[in-house]
DNA sequence: TGGGTGACGAATT
DNA sequence: AAATTCGCCACCC
C-alpha cells in the first residue's frame, strides 16, 4: 500500500478526529468524513481504519519524531456505522474485540448494536 | 484504463 | 425491523 501526499493528509485528518472522540462515546464513519471536509468519502474512512496499523506505521516512518501517531492510543473502536452497529467484516475477531473495548468504556452493546442516542458524538466541527 | 471493490449511508422494499 | 437496492468515489489492479 503506497501513500500519496493526498492520501497521507486524508489519513492524518481521520486519525486526528478519531483521537478526539471522547471516552465512552462513539461516532460514525460518515460523520468523520464530514468533519474532515470529505463527506462523500465515508467508505474511505472505513478503509483507513481497517488498515490503520499498516498506515500509521508508514506515516510514522516518514514523520519527525515529535508527531508520531501512537497506534495503541488510537481509539478506532469508537467508530461505528451510522446505523449504530459494529460494522461486519469477514472475521468476527475484530468485531468481538471492538465490542469488548466499547463495553469496557461503559457503552452498552446489544449484539452489535450501540445506542447512538445515548453515546453518539456528532460535533459540527473539530480542530484539525 | 476500465471495471471490480468496499470497517459507508440513505432510500426503498 | 430487516433485508435489498442504489448512489457514491478513492483504490487497486
Amino acid at each position: 500500500m503506497k501513500l500519496t501526499d493526498e492520501s497521507k493528509a486524508f489519513h492524518y485528518a481521520v486519525y486526528a478526529v478519531v483521537n478526539q472522540i471522547p471516552f465512552g462515546c462513539a461516532t460514525s464513519y460518515g460523520h468523520i468524513a464530514y468533519l474532515i471536509g470529505r463527506p462523500q468519502n465515508s467508505r474511505l474512512v472505513g478503509a483507513s481504519l481497517k488498515h490503520c496499523h499498516e498506515i500509521v506505521r508508514q506515516l510514522n516512518l516518514q514523520s519527525s519524531e515529535n508527531d508520531l501517531i501512537d497506534i495503541d492510543r488510537l481509539p478506532w473502536w469508537r467508530v461505528i456505522s451510522a446505523s449504530g452497529i459494529i460494522s461486519p467484516r469477514g472475521n468476527t475477531a475484530g468485531e468481538i474485540l471492538q465490542k469488548n473495548l466499547l463495553t469496557q468504556e461503559g457503552i452498552i452493546v446489544e449484539g452489535t448494536k450501540v445506542s447512538l442516542d445515548e453515546n453518539g458524538w456528532f460535533p459540527d466541527d473539530v480542530d484539525l
